[in-house]
DNA sequence: TCAGACCCTCACAG
DNA sequence: ACTGTGAGGGTCT
């Protein structure tokens, strides 16, 4: 997720329209969450960290090659959010070729200035909730670029207006098979595979979905193709075969792995 | 199947 | 410090 904001052992962001902040305790072995007001459930929270998931079931259904286990070694406790599908849809149209550092900045810019503020406790900064599907639909294109999106700006208004008009249902993608909600978010503007794959697995929670993005391709080019130049649908082809139930979260390892862990990549 | 275009910002040379 | 340059969690045509 691009908008939460992370000072030392804590983490302050919005989960379902509340601020919260997740702390870091006792070594990392317990997250404490603080909220601006009392709260009497917290399956919104619970949901949102996927604290039922076991996670070391998930994890005996990845392959076993040495470099998946170095991921898995080196990552401990990754697990996926559940994220709001509005949220996820909109923030991976915007990062569309973009660094991770600039679609933070743009979704901070749609939050501050098209964001509903948020109550948040006594000498916390302002924090705003990401901004409703109606809410950018009423807005121009020369605003959105104002915030600094570029030639995404089209594309964000057009499945912003879609979902506001009613004539896209991303709560009925959820009755669907990941195939088939697959084809229908790609029918959006702006969403190609990439981010359909995201959405699928951040936000629905489709476990097999995959997103294949430089990063990820870099990745299974080095470790399963010996760094050999490989082609997108034989690429696909082979990730679909090889990393099982639980493809979507093998994938995150190997993306946090390549990413920040391996030094084999990390150093020239 | 494949470039090129698309906006803009930031890291990194020089 | 300062400017020039290139590429970046892709998609569309």
């Amino acid at each position: 997720m691009f908008a939460w904001e992370n000072s030392g052992e804590s983490w302050i962001g919005v989960v379902s329209g509340r601020w919260v902040k997740l702390i870091l305790r006792s070594g990392n072995a317990v997250i404490t969450a603080q909220t601006a007001t009392p709260q009497t459930e917290w399956s919104w929270l619970t949901n949102f960290l996927q604290c039922g998931l076991n996670l070391g079931e998930v994890l005996a259904t990845f392959p076993t090659d040495p470099d998946m286990r170095a991921a898995i070694d080196s990552c401990r406790g990754l697990r996926l959010l559940r994220q709001d599908p509005w949220e996820c849809l909109a923030a991976f149209i915007l990062s569309s070729s973009k660094q991770i550092v600039q679609i933070r900045q743009i979704v901070a810019a749609l939050n501050t200035r098209f964001g509903s503020p948020v109550i948040v406790p006594a000498g916390e900064r302002p924090v705003f909730a990401f901004p409703s599907a109606q809410r950018l639909a009423d807005a121009t294109e020369a605003e959105l670029r104002e915030c600094k999106m570029g030639f995404r700006a089209p594309y964000l208004l057009a499945t912003a207006r879609q979902i506001a008009t009613g004539e896209f249902d991303l709560a009925r993608l959820r009755q669907m098979s990941a195939t088939d909600a697959r084809a229908e978010l790609l029918k959006l503007p702006g969403v190609g595979e990439k981010i359909a794959d995201c959405v699928l697995l951040f936000a629905y929670g489709f476990p097999t979905a995959f997103p294949i993005d430089v990063w990820v391709a870099k990745a299974i080019r080095k470790y399963y193709f010996r760094g050999r130049r490989v082609r997108p649908v034989r690429l696909r082809n082979y990730v679909t075969k090889r990393f099982g139930p639980n493809a979507g979260y093998a994938q995150q390892y190997l993306f946090h792995y390549i990413r920040t862990k391996d030094v084999k990549t990390l150093s020239p």
